[in-house]
Formats: structure tokens, sequence, C-alpha cells
DNA sequence: CGTGTTCTTGACCAGTTGGTCAAAACAGGA
DNA sequence: TCCTGTTTTGACCAACTGGTCAAGAACACG
């Protein structure tokens, strides 16, 4: 019997669109419930889908939720990743807040199943953590040294810095439900908060 | 039948001993699986007690939770409600961030468990946050206000600068163990956090 | 149209879950 | 000591959970 190799299986379009429905379901789900507290029929209703019709498409849950976190883990650090250590140094900062934000905003699902994962002791994640990100940010974080032994940023130290971003920027996603609790009704938390964390970011990188 | 009618039940030795330690057990497990990840053994286990004993002291897993949430509410805004409209302003603000800090090295249990609640769409507590917290916040806002009026302090939106606050000392406890995963071993992220944060609050509120 | 492949599903299973209950063990005052 | 109220537990239950499986439905393609 001779068949086609698999090596990335080919998906049909069938297959594309609903691996495509379960991600997003998924997403969906986890990121309200986290891992333990998703339901495999909360997802497969989401999606629209049997529940054996998903397990067609993942061999677990736990697969699904995997799946979610890699890919979730490249797009995440995309903006950290783009930081030009040959750009003018508080334009490149600025950018990357203002991208985190964006984050924020346009994938606020992505941020919380990130945060659920974090908060649940990131058992999924904690070599992703300790690699691919700790090794990225030690990069960054040399160049941002570099801008500040230059003059050309405020004496700020850098991991903590990036924790900072990080911190200011996710908050509007993960705590979405609070912030428009506080505000009220007939606010805008995520422009208001791009205009705050610019002139935030903007004093606060000046060097004196 | 005569009896004392318990108005406030009078909670023996055993009582308070269980119940307390059932909620101690009970905030292990809420703070990292979330209300739907957590089981009622798991926290029994915790406890060391068996399930139905936990049910005995507590109606329900519902009520187990309400009651840490409710009891977390009040403690939780303590340092908010200490801010003094009469101190001196920089001072009042950058006590209040030290204490934020504080609560999260010294209770980051208590910070994951509202984060969990707030991720998941605060179904047991947006009356809170759109009640008490609110409310809270409206009046430390006005007092923010003034002192922004009065040139005191930098000229920065009071509700955000609030949320900065709340995310920049939280993060150290809701994403504690990203924190550790970057900084690698020898750091002691907290007490880092106390100069940082010292420093970024220092320059942010100094009125220009 | 026929046929092999891909896709979908109802029925099912074993383990877990929140919660009940009656009976037993225990405490402490008279 | 006995007695009454408090505390503890083993056995149990119905609903839910992740996952399996065999059989049928839909599809692609010569």
């Amino acid at each position: 019997m001779l068949m086609t190799v698999k090596v990335q299986p080919p998906k049909t379009r069938i297959q594309r669109k609903n691996t495509q429905a379960i991600l997003d379901a998924a997403l969906e789900v986890f990121s309200r419930q986290g891992f333990r507290g998703a339901t495999l029929d909360q997802i497969a209703a989401e999606a629209g889908l049997s529940k054996p019709n998903l397990l067609y498409y993942f061999p677990s849950k736990e697969a699904i939720h995997v799946s979610l976190l890699t890919e979730l883990m490249t797009t995440w650090l995309d903006p950290l990743r783009d930081l030009d250590p040959e750009g003018e140094p508080v334009e490149e900062l600025m950018t990357y807040v203002r991208r985190k934000l964006e984050m924020s905003r346009d994938f606020p699902r992505e941020s919380r199943l990130f945060a659920n994962e974090i908060i649940q002791g990131a058992p999924r994640m904690i070599g992703a953590l300790e690699g691919e990100l700790r090794e990225l940010v030690e990069e960054k974080s040399a160049v941002i040294r570099d801008w500040i032994a230059a003059g050309k940023i405020a004496d700020l130290d850098p991991h903590h810095l990036l924790f900072s971003i990080w911190a200011l920027t996710q908050h509007y996603a993960d705590f979405d439900v609070q912030v428009r609790a506080v505000l009220g009704p007939g606010h805008d938390p995520l422009a208001e908060a791009g205009s705050f964390l610019d002139g935030l970011f903007t004093r606060l990188l000046r060097p004196e």
C-alpha cells in the first residue's frame, strides 16, 4: 500500500476550519476558566461540534491547551523581539509599550490565558519561561543597559522596567472587568490607558 | 426548651480552629486553581479533614469561596482607605504603594484569589466592585485631584494612577513564577521591586 | 456511479465531583 | 458516672468528566 508520507499533515479545508474553530473555542473557555475549570463539553458547544469530534482533531484536552500555549508564546514575544538596538531608545521602548497595549486591546483572551497559566504556577509553561523568555529578556536587558550607559534613557533596572511594562499593559486585559466596574459607563478604558501610559513612560524614561 | 438565641453563632474553640483551617486550605487551593478548578477533596486534604466534615462547617463549596472573597474585600482595601487627605500628598501615595507591595509579599495567595476571580469575570464579586470599591475609588480620586490642583503632585489621571499602583504591585504576587523564571536564582524579587517602585513613583509623582 | 478515505456521532465507560445521611465518636457539665 | 449536644465519618448518590469505539454520513475522485 502506497501513501504519501505525512511529514506535515496536509490539512484539508475541513480540517483547517475545524481545528481553528476548536482552538478559538478553547481559547474562549480556557482563558476564563483556566485549564482545570474548563470542560470539553463547554469547548465543544462553543465550537459547534460534538465532543467526540473534538477528540478526532486533538488527542486530549491537554493537547488543545498546549497547542494554544505554544502558539501564544511565539506571538506574545514578538513585540519584544522587535525592540531594535539600533533604533532611537525612547522611541523603541514607547513603541514596545504601545504594541503591548494594543495586544491587550485586540487579544484579551490570549492575555488572560497566559495570566491563568502563570497564576496556576505555569505547570505547562515553566520550561518556556526559563528558556525562551528568559533568554530574550536577557538579550534585550543588555540593550537597555547600553542605552542607559549612553545616557539615552533614565537609569532603571531593565528587568523591572520590563515587568512594569507587562504589568501595566496586561492589567487592562486581565482586570478588564474591574477596570470597567471602577470607571463606570461612558469610558473607553483602553483608549484612556493609551494616553495615560504614553505620558507615564515619557516622563519615566527621560534621562534626568 | 430554652436556649440562647444564636444571633452570632457562639463558635466553640473547635469550631474556630476548624473553620480557620478550612478557610486557610481553601485559600491555598482556590488561589491556584480558581473556583471551578478546585475540588472539595483537595481542600479537605489540605485542611486535614474529611470532606463531609468540611460540609459540616460550610453548607457548600460556593459558601467557602464567598466567605473568602468577602473577608478579602475588606482587608484588601484597607491601605487605600487609609490614604489621608490631610497628609503630605507624595508621602501618602508612596506609603500606599509600599503597603500594597507588602501585601503582595505577605499575602500572595489572597492576591491570586482576587486575580482569579477577576479574570474569570468576577461572577461572585461584580457587586462589590461596582459598589464598595467604586465608591472608595471615587472618594480617593477626588482627594488626588485636589492634590493635583494644589500642585502638590504631578498631573496624572487618578483612576489610572490607582490602576497603575494595583498593576505594578500585584504583578509581583500574581506573576511570581514568571518573575522568578526571568530573574533566575539569586534574586529577591520583592526586595528589588521595593526599591524599583520607590524610584519609579518618586519620579512619577513629582510635579514638574 | 462506485469506492476508499475522511468526518461525525450516539452509546458507552470508568473515575471524579459536590453533596447527603444515619450512625458512631466525642466533649463537657451536672 | 450519665446525658445531651457537638463533631466526625463511612457509605452512598446522581451528575459530570475526559475519553473510547464502532458504525454511519459525507466527501473526493477516478
